[in-house]
DNA sequence: CGAAAATGTTACTGGTCGGTAACATCTGCG
DNA sequence: CGCAGATGTTACCGACCAGTAACATTTTCG
């Protein structure tokens, strides 16, 4: 069933490594409570998914994780290096699920990719399907933000290990598949903020399944 | 050639109708001077494309503007109401792109499908490619923007005239096609925020040609 | 337990921003 | 010319925001 973003009120998993010397207030069989410092991140990364990077001050980041601005800066020195551990734990938590879905198709590229696909179009309806790295990169104007190369090092990281898995799934041409099916994805999440969920996006799946089945040069129908 | 964007500082061009009472100070052969109103619409067009809707202020659009904060206040009576000006302004522009584009080829869908993609292919490059509709719409996190509604028009006008055109062109499957090449142009404008010039969007061209000709159905490529 | 570290609370600074008031200046036009 | 409307100038307001200081409280762990 390939379930891997599960565990939080949005749809968003957390790692349990690098949580720091004190990562839960105890262990009794209480609600496994974060460390104020993960609890800032992800209330930063959720409300700069609600309401924009620029959009939210770090008052009600700190409120919002049931913690105060000092805590805030007593772990990022500024709201700037806050961004940038967003940005990093949610392209870690990318990893793991591409490692999710290697583990569910062992070896199988092309189910990979059509997994992928179909993970996406099904995630494209909630409201918070758009990418954190895509609203960041339109939001961070200034060229020099910190931020803005934790997400070009991501999207790098990311082709290149969509061609590979195109390379395993046998497809020729695996270059042309990886930016087709890249472009399809962020045109379709794109789409979807100024479109809404009946504009182009509602095709995505079919389109993305057709540049698959198209590029792969295979014969099997999908699913 | 069909050369419509053309005639100003970053390849934007203006319209002369609805500019108001005063369009000019002198008809005298210096340049033609725009109207305060104007200048500070396409003044904060500009510096909404350079630093975010969210990340430039009034007083600064009016002095690029040559003007003063007060005038600006007489046309518009809130920064939301400017953003809004700016955005209509924006789906004008591209109104008139697309009747240059029937123009350049009357009757002629494929071409115009074909001169579409080639224009915003050559058009990617340029540091002030991205959509405005679309920079806006990941910016205005409010649901309740008045710009929102705005950009929702534009976008499903743009869409029901690409279908159109599609259609022309004899496509069997013109809704198909309409969305796969708005999918991969909104995801070539927004990889290219992300993963700069030389990202997955470099292959855009490409990409949407073997779409439109798979497409259309002028040459066999079945499915 | 008891000390040290982490966290919470309050208050503050300096700056920016959206928006307004009062007044001065310029421009076009009868 | 002379008036009216548009534009420019300065100053100001209240709200918000990033970041800091000083101090109180809680938690962790030897």
């Amino acid at each position: 069933m390939l379930s891997v973003a599960s565990g939080s009120s949005r749809g968003q998993f957390f790692h349990a490594d690098d949580v720091g010397p004190n990562a839960m207030t105890t262990d009794s069989c209480k609600q496994p409570r974060l460390s104020p410092r993960d609890r800032i991140v992800e209330a930063a990364r959720e409300l700069f998914r609600r309401h924009g990077i620029r959009g939210i001050g770090v008052d009600a980041i700190a409120d919002a994780a049931s913690s105060n601005k000092m805590t805030l800066y007593r772990h990022f020195n500024s709201k700037d290096e806050l961004i940038v551990e967003c940005l990093q734990r949610a392209g870690m938590e990318m990893d793991g699920f591409w490692r999710a879905l290697e583990d569910a198709h062992p070896g199988d590229g092309l189910a990979q990719l059509r997994a992928w696909v179909r993970l996406i179009a099904e995630h494209l309806g909630d409201d918070d399907c758009h990418c954190e790295m895509m609203s960041a990169a339109v939001q961070l104007t200034d060229e020099d933000h910190p931020g803005r190369s934790v997400i070009r090092k991501f999207k790098d990281a990311q082709r290149d290990r969509v061609v590979e898995v195109c390379r395993k799934a046998g497809v020729a041409n695996a270059e042309l598949l990886c930016d087709t099916l890249l472009l399809l994805i962020e045109g379709a999440r794109v789409a979807q903020q100024s479109s809404g969920v009946q504009g182009p996006s509602v095709r995505f799946a079919e389109i993305a399944d057709a540049a698959i089945l198209s590029l792969s040069g295979s014969d099997a129908v999908p699913r």
